[in-house]
DNA sequence: GTCTATAGTGCGATAGAC
DNA sequence: GTCTATCGCACTATAGAC
C-alpha cells in the first residue's frame, strides 16, 4: 500500500470539471473536489493557485504550439502570414475526439464570468507571447501587437464555431476560413480611411 | 451640516484609486476604503459587487458611445467603416485633461492580474454589444465578431499608446493610425492564402 | 448591522521514500 | 539522516445571507 497515489494534480482536475458541471462552480467548494479524490483542501491549493486554474493548462502546451508555429513560417514570410502558420500548427491540438470534452469545458466556463475573467485573461496572456515571438523574427512593435491580437480572435471565433451544434469540419480548416473572412473585411478600409472622414 | 456628504459611489471611487495607487491593491482592504470616507465594509457592497469593480464604470457609458458611434455610420458603410465611425465617437470620453487620470488608473490595473481580468471581461462584453448593433444593421454574424472584435483591439492599442510617455496626439488620432495599420497588415493576406498551404 | 461560509495564506508537524 | 507530499491549525478578507 502506497502513502499517496500518484497524479494526485490530474485527479483533482477530472473531479473538479466533473462537479463544476454537475452541481455549478459557485456550488462546488475547494473541500468537496479535494475530500472527493481523498485529499484535503490545502492540498489543492498546493496543485492549483485559485478555485479556477483547476480548469486552465498549467503548462501553457497552447502557446508553445503558436510560437512554434510562427517560428516555423519562412523568414520572409508577413506578419499574417506567421499567424497562419501558427494557427494550423496550434490546431493539431484540438483533434476532432477532443471536441465533446471541448463542449462540455466550455459549457461550464461560458456559465460563469469569473471562468470567463480566467480564460480571457490566458487568451490574453497568449497574444502578448505571440507579439513578443513576432518582434524577435523582425516585425515592429505595433504591428506585431495587431497581428497577435487579430490571431488570437481568429483563433477565438474558430473555436467557438469548432464546439458548435452539429459543426464537422476540422478547427484547422475553419480556422483557415475566419483568416480569410478577416482579411475580406479589411481590404479596401486603408483607400477608404484616406478618403473618408477622420 | 448635512446628514450624509452626497455621491457616496463617487467618494468610494476617489479613495479606492488612491489607496490602490499608494500602497497596492492587494494590501488595501474593503473596510480601509470604506472608513477612509466615513462609512462602513457593508456600504461600499452596495455600491459595487465587489472590490475590483470600484475601479470601473458600472454605467457603461463608453459602451453607449461606441453603440451610438456604429449607429451613425451611413447605412452603406461597410462593418470596418461602423467601426472606424464607433472609435472616432468613443474617443471624445478621453480628453486630453483626462490623460493623467487614465495613466495612474491603468498603472493600477497592470500590476494586478485580478484587475487585468476584469478590464479584459468588460472589453470582451464592449466587443460582443458591438458585434449585436453591427448584426442589428445587416452585417452576417461571424463578420459581425470578427469586426468588433478588431475595433476593441484597435482601441486597446490606441489607449495603450495614448498614455505613453510622451505621447501628444489625441485619442482619436492615434485610432486612426492604428486602424490604418491593421488595413495594412491585412492587405493581401486573402491571395495569399488561397495560393498558399493550408 | 450582524453573522457566517468560503477562499486563500503561512507555518509547522508528520510520515513515508530514499 | 534528507527530501517531499500531505495534513493540521490558525488566521484574514471577501462576499453574501439574514
Amino acid at each position: 500500500m502506497v502513502r499517496w497515489e500518484p497524479g494526485a494534480g490530474e485527479r483533482l482536475r477530472v473531479a473538479a470539471l466533473e462537479l463544476y458541471v454537475r452541481q455549478g462552480f459557485e456550488q462546488t467548494t475547494v473541500e468537496e473536489i479535494a475530500r472527493s479524490v481523498g485529499l484535503t483542501e490545502r492540498t489543492f491549493f498546493r496543485y492549483f493557485a485559485d478555485k479556477r486554474e483547476v480548469l486552465f493548462d498549467p503548462q501553457n502546451l497552447l502557446q508553445e504550439a503558436f510560437l512554434a508555429g510562427v517560428n516555423a513560417a519562412p523568414p520572409t514570410a508577413a506578419p499574417l502570414e506567421m499567424i497562419a502558420s501558427a494557427l494550423a500548427t496550434s490546431a493539431a491540438f484540438f483533434p476532432d475526439d477532443r471536441r465533446n470534452w471541448s463542449r462540455q469545458r466550455q459549457s461550464v466556463i461560458a456559465a460563469n464570468p469569473a471562468l470567463k475573467e480566467r480564460e480571457l485573461l490566458k487568451l490574453a496572456t497568449l497574444a502578448a507571447a505571440i507579439a513578443e515571438a513576432l518582434r524577435a523574427r523582425g516585425v515592429a512593435a505595433q504591428a506585431a501587437t495587431l497581428a497577435a491580437e487579430s490571431g488570437t480572435t481568429v483563433f477565438g471565433v474558430a473555436f467557438t464555431q469548432w464546439i458548435a451544434d452539429g459543426e464537422q469540419r476540422s478547427l484547422a480548416a475553419i480556422e483557415h476560413e475566419v483568416l480569410g473572412e478577416l482579411a475580406a473585411l479589411t481590404t479596401g478600409l486603408a483607400t477608404a480611411l484616406d478618403r473618408g472622414p477622420a
